[in-house]
DNA sequence: GCATAAGCGAGACGGTACGTCGCGTCTTGCC
DNA sequence: GGCAAGACGCGACGTACCGTCTCGCTTATGC
């Protein structure tokens, strides 16, 4: 083999997600258009669709880049831990503006393969979170009778409920009331 | 005042309507054309513009006449109802493309007006089952450390968050282990 | 047989005759819409296709009453009646704008209906003159050697060429230079 | 300066106005589609407008490419000289759908660039023309009563007026005809 | 004097074409 | 090989007209 080329110039990726990000906020996943990413990121189509085989698959890295900002990492203390994990996504939440997480949501459901890319992510947080209820319940520091991937539905879910269905805020007081009536009072 | 011209068709809009969800239903949000639909409907083109003037408001007034609302009548059984109220909401959204609950939430975050169609819509639920939850509370059928709009914000949460997040499956004992979880063991 | 119904106003043909020209000169035959001739002539569009079949049959009407008005009244003197009518044609060309002239010889090109009926026009007017050359010609007034309707098209069609396709212009010694050239110098 | 991007496919325009003279044919102005050129041509409607902004656009380079230049090359015998313009002229007009004709006029009326190349076109070959008439007027070949440039607008208007308004046939005879009218009888 | 028949304004409707926009692919020439 | 530039095929969008239709109302006539 001979020469690889000249190689990908790695200051792209994060201009190109940096103006897909500014287009969606300003005009919504459907509004955003490659043509115009493309401009504003001062680089040519044939650019990001040779990183990105699609607009779907572009919105994706922009989210993932987004998301993959909310850490898990346990304690071993799992009422603190899950406090702070939904505290980490509600305040990832509030960063976002609400069309925004809609529009990706509502893109998910629209376009398998953001769809895809949306439930591996949190498959993989999942996991996590759920491990570590396993093992609290194991440790008998929770109650035993729920399901792990139950309880991060309700956490998650709710936080998402308010958000994006009723409009009720997300406050501290609500993130903690809402981890205290998942796992029940504290077993003393 | 004189003639008022032509009378509009009524049977148009349920035409239409229909024929939209058919579309959508076979191809999605993205694949639904209102060349196709008006077709499908028997219908030119014009005259679904006339009524609605863009595809988004058509497929906006075809979700909205689907919302209709999922009935909630206590039988004082609070265990009971809550699990008939979570098992018929996730029959209602079992019966909708996934695709039209996403477009619904985005467009309730984008467009004031549907925002606040949809939150009434969930409020007046809502306030009837907190009801019935503190009802429960006070007759020392439920503990009483939960608020009652967080228990909600968990179980309707959790539903919304598997459809449209994590694309889980939401069957009949999904639902049962959703109430158990949220609800706490039986009281004896 | 009992009552005829109510009359047609009267007016109504010339209001319309009136939106249509205004029309046609703003924005020529492409131009004009049938629905805009009827608001700006305060009828209803049924009005007027209940008097002229279709917008093509209309502008014909518009063509005939401005056409019309220019006669032709031999007094038995052809050179000094067709010099009249020469200058009359001329006159009136001069007082339409010429894209109008022009857009109306398209039309006419375009729409049979109405090429059949400026042809129609024409060929009323055309008997007449030729008539009066062929008299004048009889009574050794004019050199009989010429077909009298090729000194028609002679006449006429420099005129229209001048027109719609030098772009030179059309004066009054233009026209006596015309009528001269055409008929030959007087026969003493 | 940097690449200047992908080619223009230089027999596309070639190909489009192949089609769009076809279906022109076929179907007059008003009939002829630019989706039906496009598909005629196997091309894309996109590509059409890149080129030409309208339809009409579109139709004016198809006409002016047809719109090629009559010859014409004077033996010294004016009134076979004359005798072969006018019929080159009207085998030219002949070729050309009438309707072509008619458009170019009402488009050189309406469009000032077009108007100045149409009569640039003609001033050329009325020159010509004319020189020649004098020529044959000062050898005595024709009467020279008659302005040069009147021969001209009568001989070429009132082909232009049979074609455009009158709708009379123009065939050899009438040429033949014209020309005998317009340069009196043979000076024998 | 009252029914009948046509005229009229208003505007919905079916069609057909227009011109635009976006996606994803391609073809150049330069680095 | 990467990249900018931009042409291209494809398919949908939303708009503008045309000519027809259906309302409710008005206005003459003639029995």
């Amino acid at each position: 083999m001979v020469g690889r080329g000249r190689p990908r110039d790695t200051e792209i990726e994060a201009k190109v997600l940096d103006a897909a990000m500014t287009e969606m906020r300003a005009r919504g996943y459907d509004g955003l258009s490659v043509d115009r990413v493309a401009e504003r990121a001062g680089v040519a189509k044939t650019t990001i669709y040779r990183r990105w085989p699609s607009k779907a698959e572009l919105v994706m890295a922009m989210i993932t880049e987004l998301t993959s900002a909310v850490p898990f990492d346990p304690t071993g203390d799992p009422r603190r831990d899950l406090g702070e994990f939904v505290a980490g996504i509600a305040a990832a939440l509030d960063a976002i503006p609400t069309t925004l997480v809609a529009d990706l949501v509502a893109a998910a459901a629209r376009e398998p393969r953001v769809g895809v890319g949306v439930r591996a992510l949190w498959a993989h947080r999942h996991a996590a979170v759920s491990e570590a209820i396993t093992q609290a319940q194991a440790d008998g520091l929770m109650p035993a009778h729920a399901d792990p991937r139950i309880i991060v539905d309700q956490l998650v879910g709710a936080l998402y409920y308010r958000l994006l269905v009723t409009g009720d805020p997300i406050d501290p007081a609500y993130v903690r009331a809402l981890v205290l009536s998942t796992l029940g009072p504290e077993q003393s």
